[in-house]
DNA sequence: CGATGACGTTAACGATGACTAACATTCGAG
DNA sequence: CTCGAATGTTAGTCATCGTTAACGTCATCG
């Protein structure tokens, strides 16, 4: 979280941390795009949150459009693959229904940040990648609802789906609820609270 | 409706034309807060969604933040006083919980723009507003866990609270998978599984 | 009838903020 | 040592946007 950012002390010596200045500035505005929405941060606050300031942003990205769109696309790919790799690998849908919750809490937990503009900021990406990244997000969902299918054949596609996102709306509340509990709590009782409202989904009558 | 809007003091004749304008401008900013965030939307579009043009807005509002304000303060006020109506009528806590799901799932059906923004933009409320609107909810968050509190009494109020974030994500999701499933079918999906999902919070282990 | 006040308009003003230009500095080749 | 990326910096530019000013209209009321 909230490192030292105190690099750039004397302005004649600059240059020697060699970290990542990309992942840096990513990381930051994911924070404060979270905090305050796309349009709410200015560039200058973002760099500045990382010791450089201003237009050094343009050494690492064309703008700042394009920083939101590689933000959500590396999110939603990263969040897609470990999806696929969890699939083919569990020997059946039930254990692949485990891993995937996994992978989701791990993500929410984790990344608060990330998964907070994830779904709510795709509003402002601009077209070329918006569709991109929406298609990663639906063969996510597909993923889950080809398990959930598996493992209950007689429940229709559309409820499956329906019941996905509200089952992510509540795995992503993590971040509303910072700091309420205990953080190894927080793991059990998503997941419990999770499988219950999806057997749910797809036993009622 | 907090503030003391004059002229409504005068009994002689009040039957003025009062078009709605105020309630139509918060309409039209909370669909549009809701999909491209409150600083993504300028006050131009704000009015111009409802046939007025620009400067109109200051005549009803005193600016784009005290808008927001008042958008936000009145749904958690309104919130707020549903459970309260809902809890002291009730005739057990079991019943109250059935009548709170129904409250909160009702109002995320029927207002998806404003249940968005209500957690989206909180961040955005200057100061002396922001502090009121964060007890209101807490206040309605409270409600919630005192009816469950009296369910299960042995459950710490932490985790209960954690446990109601969950779910108000739960239910909040219906913005995100609009048009998933019939929308008679979505009320009773999100009922079961909410409650499913308490169940398990406060059972589990 | 005039005065008043609610409600709207267009034309500015001023701040902010995204982006560009021009100009250093460091460092790893060659 | 020199060249040229890579990575910063500061000082603009230009569009956008919140807000105010000045002005018009029309219904109501004394």
């Amino acid at each position: 979280m909230g490192d030292v950012t105190s690099a750039s002390a004397t302005p004649s010596t600059p240059a020697r941390p060699r970290r990542n200045r990309r992942a840096e500035i990513l990381e930051a505005a994911a924070r404060l795009f979270a905090a305050r929405g796309f349009h709410g941060v200015p560039i200058e606050e973002i760099c500045g949150a990382v010791g450089v300031s201003g237009p050094a942003l343009y050494r690492h990205f064309s703008g700042k459009e394009a920083l939101l769109a590689e933000m959500l696309l590396d999110v939603s790919s990263r969040l897609r693959e470990s999806a696929v790799a969890v699939a083919t690998s569990s020997p059946g849908p039930e254990q692949s229904l485990d891993a995937l919750l996994d992978v989701q809490i791990t993500f929410a937990i984790e990344q608060p940040a990330l998964i907070t503009v994830h779904d709510r900021e795709l509003g402002n990406v601009p077209e070329p990648h918006r569709r991109q990244i929406r298609r990663l997000q639906r063969l996510y969902v597909e993923e889950w609802v080809t398990v959930l299918a598996e493992l209950h054949p007689t429940c229709p596609a559309a409820r499956l789906r329906a019941a996905m996102h509200a089952v992510f709306g509540l795995l992503n509340s993590t971040p509303h609820s910072a700091g309420e509990l205990a953080g190894g709590d927080m793991r059990p009782l998503l997941r419990v609270m999770a499988r219950a409202a999806i057997d749910a989904a797809v036993n009622a009558r």
